[in-house]
DNA sequence: TGCCAAATATGATGGCCGTCATGTATGTGT
DNA sequence: ACACATACATGACGGCCATCATATTTGGCA
């Protein structure tokens, strides 16, 4: 059956929104074009009329998810906080793409690897602005820094098969985190 | 064909060593049984001799890999300075199995989290063994900070698809992470 | 209103993979 | 030295998946 133009248009939003989703709770190898399809609602048919492939799919929904999530870290205790608890810890699918993605990405074509690397680097500028430090150099180290271990925390932290232990790598985490960013930097 | 005792036992370490590097370079899903057996020098047919299941495997293997790795990190200047490094970046199968391998074992089942828990265990008391501060609690938050640091910047500098900026995630995460352990901790 | 192109559904195909069945040769204990 | 158990090889099977072929329905335009 024929839909819409604006039913196909937003047909392949829910395709999008649907891998973004799957993609990152289980991993770009592990989710099936026929998986993402059902959750859009639809069959797996009509998938090569929306892409090209199952690697077009991908490097189209990391643009998507990294448009998407233009979220608010002005108030960077605020954001660090969040990232840093286990509400983020647990909903995978919904958190930060960084996290969900970053050692997926490497096995993916090197379309997907732009989309990505892009997505990183606007997250560092966005996190060096935040820091507002007046030494832009020394921000920018801050910013790369927290950022890498605001990522290594939440990855080990949904690796670690003990609640405890989980716990502790959020939380000391964020402390040791709260406190380097308290302190003047040196160069 | 049969082989001695001594043989298999040899055999199995090789499939056990062969899966260590597979896996750490491609993830548990994308090698096949059939490809660790082949870069162990053996067929596929053999394997069910010595593991239960390819589940079974790479439990087995995320142990082998762990106590296979007990690296000096006494001196912690330089193994911060090897370990993000652009030589270890660039040989995930021979590099830290935590890096390589955090993401993936999600996925896995019960046993292999454990045992990947296991490794993260003993990790970090290594790391706040190395630290040496006098507080036990404040070289501790050390530990697991500088260590979250650590794994999240080789991971975000292995899936960056531009080899500056990957360069510079590793340079600033050690810089700032050295900075931060020189200061003294505050509670 | 009616035709046609287009969007999706159903179904098929070829390839890969985990696992198992069976064959074969050779260490090992008597 | 012989017989048997066993370690590995070859080959097969069933399931899943990406992709393609074809059918069906219907929106869009004349």
């Amino acid at each position: 059956m024929r839909v819409s133009r604006d039913q196909m248009q937003a047909n392949r939003l829910r395709i999008l929104d649907s891998a973004s989703r799957l993609f990152r709770e289980k991993g770009f190898e592990a989710v099936s074009v026929a998986e993402v399809m059902k959750a859009a609602g639809l069959t797996h048919g009509g998938f090569y009329g929306h892409f090209e492939s199952k690697d077009d799919l991908i490097a189209q929904a990391i643009g998507h998810i990294f448009t998407a999530q233009d979220d608010g870290q002005g108030d960077l205790g605020a954001y660090l906080n969040a990232y840093l608890s286990s509400q983020h810890r647990d909903s995978v699918g919904e958190g930060c793409p960084t996290a969900a993605l970053v050692a997926d990405i490497r096995r993916e074509t090197p379309a997907a690897r732009l989309a990505m690397t892009e997505g990183f680097r606007s997250q560092i500028d966005r996190m060096a602005k935040a820091i507002a430090e007046p030494g832009a150099a020394a921000s920018r180290r801050q910013a790369v820094g927290a950022w890498a271990a605001m990522v290594g925390a939440v990855v080990l932290a949904r690796a670690i098969d003990d609640p405890a232990l989980s716990d502790e790598i959020l939380d000391e985490t964020r402390s040791w985190i709260e406190g380097n960013l308290g302190e003047t930097s040196k160069t």
